[in-house]
DNA sequence: TATTGTTATACTCTATAACTATA
DNA sequence: TATAGTTATAGAGTATAACAATA
């Protein structure tokens, strides 16, 4: 097995290690362009900014818990675009550290109402800082213009 | 724990679905429309493609190793953005299902060179189909120009 | 000393399925 | 029946650290 190869003995050891990119037709590809740039972008986070503690999913959770104290998982959930299982281990990820704490809602008890704790806002102070850093190594390559261009474009692939 | 809370009861259970899209602040931030674009992406292939049983990174390796059979693991993590241990998770996979194989190089005998195997070539090609399908989805809602606009700001992110 | 492949290990994100309580 | 939260489970992708063989 694993023996019936193609195409028999051409190229062996003899890839020069070619330079930068040029991947044929795969250069082509958008999706691969996308996937790479969040390599990227995901990349530059956790190396400059892993010492905080928080993946920008993280920190997106909390963001959104502030500007909605209340909130629910399945609202979370939904506006982040996340499975509720998925934000079930977000959240409580960030409860279990003590970030954010839930009150059982009165209206409806099936949902939980959830708000950041001191420690968590505190947190999140931080975490915007970092992010605005990393966003400012983001966004520094493009002019306002084309920063514009990029979100409306990217925005219709999503919405 | 967990009970200092810092607004003390405002908004319980009291938070409206809010239609879609607001996210406040958050809106603003690059790296999170790239991530959210990300996750759609990939979402939309796994629903629409997944009975092929290959992820977009699988077929991209496997890509690669068509266009320039003889590659090793250096180059493949290296034209991929990947770490040389990423790779090897990749390429094991790939060659556990006889969709690669080996031959370790004669020049620089820490080298090995991969290529497809018959059975990789005839998956690839279905591959590249769904692929082309795909980003039709992807592709269908830009114009040309607007698709090149796109391809030039998202490479200078990573390039 | 540097590079290639390897193994062990770990963490994040993601999702499915099935369960409980509530509406 | 439908929804909110939960748990168990699994898989993909990512990376670090340490090791052996080779250059």
């Amino acid at each position: 097995m694993g023996n019936n190869r193609v195409s028999k003995t051409k190229n062996i050891g003899v890839e020069p290690p070619s330079s930068t990119a040029e991947i044929g037709e795969l250069d082509t590809i958008l999706g691969l362009h996308i996937r790479r740039v969040h390599g990227a972008v995901q990349r530059h986070f956790g190396e400059h900014f892993g010492e905080l503690g928080l993946t920008q999913k993280q920190i997106s959770v909390l963001w959104l818990v502030g500007n909605h104290p209340g909130i629910a998982q399945t609202d979370i959930a939904q506006k982040l675009d996340m499975d509720r299982a998925t934000a079930m281990t977000l959240v409580h990820a960030l409860e279990k550290r003590g970030l954010m704490c839930r009150t059982p809602s009165e209206s409806d008890r099936r949902r939980i109402a959830f708000e950041l704790t001191l420690q968590g806002e505190a947190l999140l102070a931080q975490a915007k800082a970092a992010i605005t850093e990393h966003e400012a190594w983001l966004t520094g390559r493009f002019t306002a213009h084309e920063l514009k261009q990029l979100r409306t474009l990217l925005a219709r692939i999503y919405r």
